[in-house]
DNA sequence: TGCGTGGCCTAGACCGCTCTAGTGCTAGAC
DNA sequence: GTCTAGCACTAGAGCGGTCTAGGCCACGCA
């Protein structure tokens, strides 16, 4: 910095203004000293930077190395973050490495908030974690209550659910089976959105657990009109082993999966689903980080966001 | 850490020695700072740390958000620098955050050593950069000659597809086809070594074009005693398709894939394939970071790792 | 002429650490 | 009894920026 103060022949004072882009610099000085500073190939310590300022301007974001739909939320909050003053850094959790460790790394380098992508920690460490600095979860449900300082941002998964169904009776079909996630995230929401559509619907729910041999068996002995999986790998096993087996899809039966991951849009695979609107989420994601960061008191707690319908190759009309 | 220092009644300076874990403070002074550090919940400022003392320790890690390959080699990398003084920063590139963009944020931070994953710049601009910082670069070959600045380790994708034949071959398969990849990267090496394990036992290389329509067409037509594709995305479609047309695999084909991916691995999947070992291809990749860091001279330019073969249940002897 | 006023610029403190160059003290060597 | 060595500890100068306070110099206006 002092070696493009001195050649631009001005301060380094003057410098750092110009470099931050702030007014306060002569039009040609301001010129002199990028020039100076292209000649020099100067690009400013980030470090020092936000180390000099009070403030880190980072948002912290910990996420699954081994899920797909991060890498898909992860492009959307960068996008999110371009163009304002914010930048994110990843620490990422996985086989090896905690969710705690990862949060320590984020805390020790002074994030302004933390954005947690599907986090695996019990709601009452979000709780006391959100004491010390603003946390927004995303892609996973909260419930009220027990981690009210805790901000969520999610996907409507028994509307996404409902949209499946709805879908599927458009196309004029009455059996509807679902095959349910259990216990996984978002399962049970799914299941209702399920049930209370086909319910509404005047049908009968029809719930199976996981697409084993077994229920395999099961649906080819007396073959529904379609069926709506938990997710998309269920999906797309179901679908090619239904096809292994001699049954047309969507010819025969129709298939819907959850979540839009990469899987589904493969050529061979071509799959109807429910996706989440990534793009959505981080921007909402973000600008509760921010609110709760500047302290805005009208941060709401969870925000909830719809879910997206893509009509593939795997669903048909009677 | 003023804070620290006063409540356990010594200098900043002790306070740091203590932090850091280097000798030069009694044992009780040293168990004083840390349980006033502990009731403050005092952690250092990593920003700070770095910039007091001239050096980062950190390695910059450029990786793709889309490839679940990175996914394991990041896993990888973090317990390969584990235990040592050397931290990761992550910054991805993607869609719309370009490679160029990632590199830049991490020289912003001062990295020592840049790790690229996979990069899609062309060899002339990462030479450029290799002046300037220690580069390494994992899973993607590079010509010699063209930079020799550039250090890469990389697994022998000739000796992988090497490995696959001679694996059929001993299962007593004569009639191999290999499902190349064009001019994807590694597929030349993956040809190569094909047709030199083929001819070495006396036989005939066929090679076709990935697997599309035609393709599959003419296999049925004159089915070979096994096929090996370019990679498990490749070999899953063939594997799904080849059993939708009433050809059992292994049964009546082998298959074998390629990266031994989380695809291969699904119990529906279940695909014998020639992987990637990412924990050494991480180990290394930091010990050739480091020692180019530290200016060794006797650094080789490129690491060869063999490959491993993963036998699942889409390969059956004739 | 005197007096703000605002634009441009600089000196220097400060951010939260590390690290060098000491100081003071005890103990062993001669 | 003096020297030296080594250990425990501290003062204070950086690291590379930001930012506050203030200086200087037209310029407009009474």
């Amino acid at each position: 910095m002092a070696d493009v103060a001195a050649r631009a022949g001005v301060s380094r004072a003057l410098v750092s203004i110009v470099m931050r882009g702030v007014p306060g610099a002569s039009p040609e000085n301001r010129e002199r000293v990028l020039r100076a500073a292209a000649e020099l190939d100067y690009h400013p310590d980030q470090r020092a930077r936000l180390l000099g300022s009070g403030r880190s301007r980072t948002l912290g974001v910990v996420h699954g190395l081994h899920e797909p739909f991060h890498g898909d939320l992860l492009e959307s909050l960068y996008s999110a973050v371009a163009g304002t003053p914010w930048r994110l850094a990843l620490e990422p959790r996985g086989r090896i490495r905690a969710e705690a460790v990862a949060v320590r790394a984020l805390l020790d380098q002074r994030v302004e908030a933390l954005l947690l992508l599907g986090p695996t920690a019990p709601a009452a460490d979000l709780a006391r974690l959100a004491a010390r600095v603003p946390v927004v979860v995303l892609a996973r449900s909260l419930r009220a209550g027990r981690a009210d300082e805790v901000g969520v941002v999610r996907t409507d998964d028994e509307a996404a659910a409902r949209t499946a169904v709805e879908h599927l009776l458009a196309l004029g079909h009455r059996r509807i089976v679902h095959a349910h996630g259990g216990r996984a995230p978002g399962a049970a929401e799914r299941r209702a959105g399920y049930r209370r559509a086909v319910t509404a619907a005047g049908l009968v729910p029809e719930l199976v657990h996981g697409p084993d041999h077994e229920v395999v068996d099961d649906l080819v002995a007396a073959l529904p009109d379609a069926v709506l999986a938990f997710n998309d790998e269920a999906a797309a096993g179901l679908l090619h082993t239904l096809r292994a087996r001699g049954v047309a899809v969507p010819g025969d039966v129709s298939v819907v999966g959850f979540d839009d991951s990469s899987v589904a849009a493969l050529p061979t695979v071509s799959l109807t689903t429910v996706g989440q609107d990534a793009d959505r989420l981080a921007r909402l994601a973000v600008e509760q980080a921010e609110g709760r960061v500047e302290g805005v008191e009208a941060v709401q707690r969870e925000v909830v966001v719809p879910p997206r319908l893509v009509v593939r190759g795997s669903t048909r009309a009677r």
